[in-house]
RNA sequence: GCGGGUGUAGCUCAGUGGUAGAGCGCAACCUUGCCAAGGUUGAUGUCGCGCGUUCAAAUCGCGUCACCCGCUCCA
């Protein structure tokens, strides 16, 4: 893939464009202007993503013995909201600079002194001027031509190419208007007048009843995990499972974002995918099992044993999910990043991002956390109902403990809790407390969480099989062929099927027949316009993996050996292969499936 | 939200004050023995939307909406 800019953007534009003409992807609302951050999935895209989706659900829960399923409401107690955080840390006040328009959260800014400059514009010798009035802070010591300069840069950088080179920059009427001392209405990087503050929350704010007061004010959930959290006791206390186990849900999720963009990728209502996968505390497996398992470079990940700590759980997921990658196409285009310490939320242990490359750069796809226990004991302290679990495994282990063993336990988790770096430590009192309730049994679960977007996926899809390439016939004519490789699990349509002439009755009588055999099992597509050539793009275009023609052969007119056998075309190859009729469909099923 | 750019047929775009166009695509018919063949015919746009200037606006001005790029954020 090329990283020119330009280049890349331009992929984007054709890649958008494909959507659209062929239907997988259209802007919503179109027809009345467009809906800012909110998509709409056409006939192509609506199969795509649906593919995604059970491809996804399949792999999850139905393959595996240790998940279930949820589907749970968009619209919930707000109170969950405030329990998870998500009322405080996405609905910051927010203050702009007003030179350069980077915002800042409002109780984050360091106080600053210095003297107050004044510009009442700027212009510059390309035409291009500005005409608001421009305020800055000297930071204290900053030489006044320093300063000058790094104003004009940042003006530069704001206006973009119009503006042209920063050192032609004019700064208009500059004059001294205050010395401050710790104020804090001044950008800490820029040193920009800060505007008002202004609530920028990102979550839907709607009303539940017909009232549409204030007391009636919920939100549309931007996120799907917290819903399995809520359920979490309705799930385990009525599916007789035992931890470790998970609980996955699809559904759509919201937020206002502020700048929605690259076409699907950041949209205002999205899909997620999200398995909270519920695990013994390390306390808890290592008074089973003896010990917790150490993960290691290259340890064996393919089935979960039961002395797993989070660390090899957490590292498990991130393995099944390459797979699962691999399994759709996207293996070769996946990049990890692993958060570091500074990156981690005070109760996170890991959390690796799932990186994929989009023609606008390598962006996450899916984000797979080690939480702890910090959900559900967010939830267990907010709605003070308990939201342990019983072990008897645990319970039989911890009562063989010598009252020394057991407190070798309590004091390397002191010791633990002594040397965090981020958050408060628990007190002692606390993780007494804590142990207590371990030795008879009970816990709240710590959560590995694989958090999915599809609408992102299913553009990593497109983009990962979009191929474009010139052709020139031999009159010299120059084509530009689109072909999307899409895998054969995920393609919307799985085969076209073709008579090779459509003013030949018989051939298209066979082709009719081969179609209804197909469509009880697969989304097939009919198509007797056109020569055969334009058919097949027709189809490469949108990804068919393969096509099947029915010809004089078919119907034996080649010799009886031939009869009731037909082309099977492959998408990527081209190759051209005779295949029975009654062979079709068993080879095509192992192909998609 | 701020700055820059863009908005004309399904797609890509031309048209810069005077009768809305091209290529591709799409539909129908004819033709066609395997990779976008050819022919004939046809459909599709109150030029993103609104207001204004003008005898006259796709074209000029203002506003607005959407998309793209940057700041920000993250599934």
């Amino acid at each position: 893939m090329s990283t020119d800019p330009k280049t890349q953007i331009a992929l984007m534009e054709k890649i958008v464009s494909l959507c659209k003409r062929r239907g997988f992807i259209f802007q919503s609302s179109e027809i009345y202007g467009g809906c800012g951050g909110v998509w709409d999935y056409g006939p192509l895209g609506a199969e795509l993503k649906r593919n995604l989706r059970t491809a996804w659900w399949n792999t999850m829960t139905r393959e595996r013995e240790d998940v279930l399923g949820l589907d749970a409401s968009i619209l919930m107690n707000p109170a969950i909201w405030k329990a998870s955080g998500h009322v405080d840390t996405f609905a910051d006040l927010m203050r702009e600079c007003s030179l350069t328009n980077k915002r800042v959260r409002a109780d984050h800014v360091d106080p600053q002194s210095g003297t107050v400059l004044k510009y009442s514009g700027a212009q510059s010798p390309t035409g291009w001027r500005w005409d608001r009035p421009i305020t800055a802070l000297t930071k204290s010591g900053e030489h006044i031509e320093s300063f000058r300069k790094r104003i004009r840069a940042l003006i530069a950088q704001n206006a973009g190419e119009s503006a042209g080179k920063p050192e032609e920059i004019e700064l208009l009427n500059e004059e001294k208007i205050d010395t401050v001392n710790g104020s804090v209405d001044f950008h800490p990087e820029t040193g920009g007048m800060l505007g008002e503050a202004r609530p920028f929350n990102l979550m839907l704010k709607t009303y539940l009843g017909p009232t549409a007061t204030e007391a009636d004010v919920t939100y549309l959930r931007p996120e799907t995990a917290q819903a399995i959290f809520a359920q979490f006791k309705n799930v385990f206390d009525s599916s007789r499972v035992k931890v470790p186990f998970g609980i996955c849900q699809i559904g759509k999720a919201f937020r206002n974002e502020v700048t929605p963009k690259n076409f699907t990728f950041r949209s205002r209502e999205f899909e997620q995918m999200e398995l909270e996968f519920f695990i013994k505390p390390d306390e808890a497996v290592e008074i089973i099992c003896g010990e917790v398992a150490a993960w290691k470079e290259g340890a064996d990940l393919s089935e979960p044993q039961p002395n797993w700590g989070w660390e090899l759980w957490h590292r498990y997921w991130v393995d099944q999910r390459t797979k699962f990658y691999h399994g759709i196409g996207l293996g070769e285009v996946l990049e990890y990043y692993w958060q570091t310490n500074e990156d981690l939320a005070h109760y996170a242990r890991a959390c690796v991002d799932i990186l994929c490359q989009f023609p606008f750069g390598t962006e996450e796809l899916e984000g797979i956390a080690a939480r702890g226990d910090f959900d559900l004991s967010a939830h267990q302290s907010a709605s003070t109902k308990s939201q342990e679990i019983f072990d008897e495994e645990l319970k039989t282990a911890a009562a063989k403990l010598s009252e020394e063993q057991k407190e070798a336990l309590i004091q390397k988790r002191l010791a633990a809790e002594a040397a965090k770096t981020k958050g408060e430590p628990l007190t002692e009192a606390a993780v007494r407390a804590w142990f207590e309730r371990l030795f008879k049994g009970s816990y709240v679960p710590h959560v590995i969480e694989p958090s999915a977007g599809l609408d992102r996926m299913a553009l990593a899809v497109i983009a990962k099989a979009f191929e474009e390439t010139e052709k020139v016939d031999e009159k010299g004519k120059k084509e530009i062929i689109t072909v999307l490789h899409l895998h054969p699990r995920v393609a919307p349509i799985k085969v076209g099927v073709f008579p090779l002439l459509k003013n030949k009755p018989e051939l298209v009588a066979k082709a009719r027949e081969v179609y209804a055999l197909l469509k009880k099992h697969m989304n097939v597509f009919y198509d007797e316009t056109a020569s055969i050539g334009r058919r097949y793009a027709r189809q490469d275009e949108v990804g068919t993996p393969f096509g099947i023609t029915i010809d004089f052969e078919t119907c034996g007119e080649k010799g009886p050996e031939l009869r009731d056998t037909v082309t099977l075309r492959h998408r990527d190859s081209g190759e051209q292969e005779r295949v029975k009729i009654r062979d079709l469909l068993p080879k095509l099923l192992a192909a998609v499936s």
